[in-house]
DNA sequence: CTATAAAATAATAATTATTATCATTTTCAA
DNA sequence: TTGAAAATGATAATAATTATTATTTTATAG
């Protein structure tokens, strides 16, 4: 795989948005930092860095697929009302791949758990909407 | 919520139909049934139903969204190969959302699994494909 | 270095999934 | 039976993503 300048400044990027930026987002952000990248070049590069296994892909969110830089076991939490995503140690569920192996007979490659509710900040100002 | 003859044909074609549809496959069945019923209809009801936890969203399987009509708590393992999709019995995660709950502080509301990988019957017939 | 083949880019068209619009029709309860 | 609320169908619009293709860049062998 060519590292090309475009290539670093995509994980850059996504190594310095703590956000689980989706392509949209970073192709913005590069925008803003006046060094504009192609957005069908900002989606080939997610998915081979996520294909090599550099990054990781987070779905089932929103619309749009997510990205995460740090591949090391966790699992995510989506706010409805901020519409942020915060990170859950993996020790929640543990044994979770070796059970569900055993239980199956399947060979499970990748998994992911995406809780959705409200965060702590958006549980105490209530009032502006319901939800 | 008003039951019109296409809500409740959506609905049936969602119980008969074990493979966890998403829209376009639902809206495919119907027409082959020569019941054809609009496809903005079907996602409309879809989405209706969901709201009301008649039915379930899974996301974060393919690009689409698909459907299921078994509201007690399951997750899904996601075949690469044969793209077919299979349910794990809640109990592989025990106290999974309380234990979130205590750790975070959050309210969670929904939350799913999904495993991706390859099932039994796909890891017997290599061969064909590497993956 | 420099030539070169493989890989990557940019710009944009195309595709796919989903939602919005709106005139018409259906449902359900009084 | 009637009338308001809800739902439908057809289609336009939007949003996310992938494909195409001519051009440029990268890594590397000479």
């Amino acid at each position: 795989m060519h590292f090309s300048r475009q290539r670093k400044k995509i994980l850059e990027t996504l190594k310095n948005n703590v956000v689980h930026p989706s392509a949209d987002y970073i192709h913005r952000i590069l925008k803003e930092e006046n060094s504009e990248i192609g957005l069908a070049t900002v989606y080939r590069n997610l998915n081979k860095l996520a294909e090599n296994g550099t990054i990781k892909k987070i779905a089932g969110l929103e619309d749009a697929v997510h990205y995460d830089h740090n591949t090391e076991l966790h699992y995510h939490f989506f706010c409805k009302k901020c519409r942020k995503i915060f990170d859950l140690p993996s020790d929640i569920a543990p044994n979770l791949v070796k059970k569900a192996q055993i239980m199956t007979g399947f060979k499970i490659d990748t998994h992911e758990i995406v809780f959705h509710g409200t965060c702590i900040e958006c549980r105490k100002d209530k009032g502006e909407q319901n939800g």
